[in-house]
DNA sequence: AAGTGGTCTAGACCACGCA
DNA sequence: GCGTGGTCTAGACCACTTC
């Protein structure tokens, strides 16, 4: 069997240097066991919270996900599970040998949360997001119509809808969407345009 | 050992019989090792443009990751992420032993759609998502707070932003996310609450 | 009760980017 | 060139839902 790779087996001597400069990060991961909760989701929730709170500084690295397995006890899949998925939210970005970085500020603010959907947010967060359409119809708005700099001709979409998250309303939105543009928003439903009161 | 489990080993007795029900969806699903696309990819491509097509109709199964995983000779592991990111997709559902199951309609419209966020919609589609904050502010409004039912000495923030698909704007929304409930949203602001005009 | 997906393990090889 | 993340394997146990 050609094993020609990977130094496993140098015993723990990456730890030892190592260790130290994740200490403060090490110190703060702990998982149980007890709960239901999984290892990876366990992890998000605590990253993700270090990071809210400032106490992980935007641009600064995480442990490598070998490096975080063997001090937490876990398989490499379990980090890499979490990893990713903070990785797929924007959260976390990965540099090369350079390992894996924090991308979003500590208390990146709405300005910043708005680039991405409120679901993502919400699931980000550990929070099951949900939505609730309060009212939905075909309009013609010539303010709207402004908006977007198009012929007041153009129907929109107009939506009205709370999210959820838990359950709980966070917010209201009312969304126009301009049919012509896209026009995959209108289909399936049979609403008839009508004109929109000034 | 008590492998007590899993009745591997009892040769491709499910196959004969269960790849007759399957053989259409199979058929059609093949995994390049040349490409450099990986095997999930190259999955989730293949599925997700059957369903468009209709040749895969809403409702009905899928292999369940195990003989899917099977039948391609790639580990269930495989299977599995590919399932999992069109679960996460919103199109695939999982149903106990019933299996997985084939979940958004073809060009299902807006009032499936309003259930995941504006970004996550665009990427769907093979759009690029973006946003552009038009103005944030934090209000207090009697009006939003009957709506949230809550008191109304409550703060929001008033969110007005435009979605943009590949960069042409598609939707304007106004949003008022209720702070209390979600103080993380207003995190870096620094902009004094103010009575909303009626 | 049988089979499903959910989670986790312990390994392997690869391409790529810093050092 | 060395360590990183990316992909993949072959297995295991579990909770849960449907049969």
């Amino acid at each position: 069997m050609n094993l020609s790779m990977n130094n496993v087996g140098l015993a723990d001597a990456p730890s030892a240097e190592e260790a130290t400069r994740f200490h403060g990060v090490l110190a703060k991961l702990q998982l149980d066991p007890l709960t239901s909760e999984p290892f990876y989701q366990q992890l998000k929730r605590q990253i993700h919270n270090l990071i809210d709170s400032g106490e992980l500084a935007a641009g600064s690295n995480l442990p490598s996900e070998r490096m975080l397995a063997e001090a937490l006890n876990v398989s490499r899949t379990t980090i890499k599970r979490c990893y990713n998925d903070l990785r797929e939210a924007q959260v976390l970005s990965t540099h090369g040998r350079g390992g894996t970085q924090i991308q979003a500020k500590p208390n990146a603010g709405v300005s910043a949360n708005r680039l991405k959907g409120f679901a993502e947010d919400m699931r980000e967060r550990g929070m099951v997001p949900s939505s609730q359409l309060l009212s939905q119809e075909v309009v013609q708005d010539r303010m709207i119509a402004s908006i977007f700099d198009c012929p007041s001709v153009n129907t929109f979409l107009r939506l009205v809808r709370v999210r959820l998250g838990d359950g709980i309303p966070l917010a209201r939105e009312v969304a126009w969407y301009d049919l012509t543009l896209a026009p995959h928003m209108g289909l399936g439903l049979h609403i008839l345009a009508r004109q929109m009161p000034a």
